[in-house]
DNA sequence: GAGCGTCAAGTGGTCCGACCACGATCGCCC
DNA sequence: GGGCGATCGTGGTCGGACCACTTGACGCTC
């Protein structure tokens, strides 16, 4: 967030540009964790920006965890795994342009708690707006997965998105509402890398209805369960089964 | 993380200082969603520092999606909700020295659910090791908790921690990983905080060694409830039940 | 009077060069 | 050889200058 904007051929910021580029050298391997960075002053005759752009960037990546800066000492990068924030995830999951299988994996897996855990608790404490309200995203799903209505695979993936934010939404945790921000990076930052999940015929409304009519009854089991069956589909339509098991 | 080291009367980075005090003012809502900052020069007189050392600070609340820079125009405090990413968790909930009780409850929620979720990915993932090294922790916690062993409150939250950390990496799943470091950030930065929960009796070894059992067995949902069981305890003593269902 | 182009002021973005504070290292002295 | 201090290189701060951009007020046209 806040440094998103990653518009294909748009200009970027001259510190922005040096993160990135940073950035995607360490997510690659390429710097590995503990080596040192080149110094400030190096860098910034490298890449030929001022010191203080240089300082800039790395403090976008120092305040994500990716490296770590020590007065006096050297500028050394850091174990991902054990010191990044979520913040990286959008770079972790569309590195070098591509979607990364294994955590595209892990994020479906993740997306599937998530899911469940939201029907759950939305269903313990929806009001009878909340019902309505993710009653018509579910409806207009319907309606588009079945063609009756307009816009494909986008529209889909827009909706799909809505009824989501909605259950996150109802189940009023406001530490949920900021996981979202950060799933919302991963999901609007390149949505054509994510429309094959609704072209596969992996995405199927049904579930969703099922989980709106469990809230309705209050029936926080049977909405959790219509919740993960939705988001196991897109998990098994990526990863077929008999993958699953071993890694 | 990263910008962590909150240390009680260290001496402070000018520049983390300034963030962490106009971060304060944001958070506090003394400063609201949508609201104009002072200009970078301004705050720069103000506080007395250079505004090298402003913009270093405006570029750590940036990253963490709580201001929006805008070059030419002013920089606008944004809704922490709808914008902000999980690095401000720790302090929204230790925030001015205490505890708020709701960003607590939140937590404690969301804690359940990956606790629950953590004991039926590790029951389908754990190795004879894995399995070995969870349950050398939980036979620790019980021998603390009983008073076999000296330790208290501080060894059971350590322990705890320790257990949890495991039960992640036996996931194998690195989404919860990068998750992991930043409820970490929450757990470490004020460890004395969260002691009430590990003294009031609420912790229970015993559903960890349930876990440990059903994991054990691969048994998914077994451990799940186990899980889930551990995490409500906190949720209970903190939050009684007769105040639940009601927010 | 309404609408629109122009321009000036103010903002954030970048640059430069200097100095300060701190860590690590090497080499001297004991 | 072991301890210790000068030195060098690092990140941190400073200040002042200029560039790029947004905004809004002004004055012009119609």
């Amino acid at each position: 967030m806040a440094d998103g904007e990653g518009k294909g051929a748009g200009k970027a910021r001259v510190a922005e540009e040096l993160a990135s580029s940073l950035r995607e050298q360490i997510v690659d391997g390429a710097i590995g964790a503990g080596d040192a960075l080149p110094s400030e002053r190096e860098l910034a005759a490298k890449f030929e920006v001022n010191r203080s752009s240089v300082r800039e960037a790395l403090h976008r990546l120092e305040a994500v965890g990716l490296i770590e800066m020590k007065h006096g000492g050297a500028t050394r990068v850091r174990d991902v795994l054990v010191s990044a924030g979520l913040h990286l995830l959008p770079f972790l999951v569309a590195r070098g342009g591509r979607l990364d299988p294994a955590w595209l994996r892990d994020v479906l897996e993740v997306r599937v708690m998530f899911l469940s855990w939201c029907g759950e608790q939305a269903a313990r404490r929806a009001s009878a707006d909340d019902v309505e309200r993710l009653e018509a995203i579910a409806h207009e799903l319907v309606e588009v997965h079945s063609g009756q209505r307009r816009g494909g695979a986008k529209a889909l993936m827009s909706l799909d998105w809505d009824f989501f934010a909605a259950l996150v939404a109802v189940t009023q945790n406001r530490v949920l509402a900021l996981l979202t921000n950060v799933v919302r990076e991963v999901h609007t930052r390149d949505p054509a890398k994510f429309k094959a999940i609704y072209e596969d015929g992996a995405f199927e409304p049904k579930h969703l209805v099922r989980a709106v009519d469990a809230v309705r009854k209050r029936d926080a089991a049977g909405a959790a369960l219509a919740m993960r069956a939705h988001g196991e589909g897109a998990l098994v339509a990526l990863f077929p089964p008999n993958a699953r098991g071993k890694r």
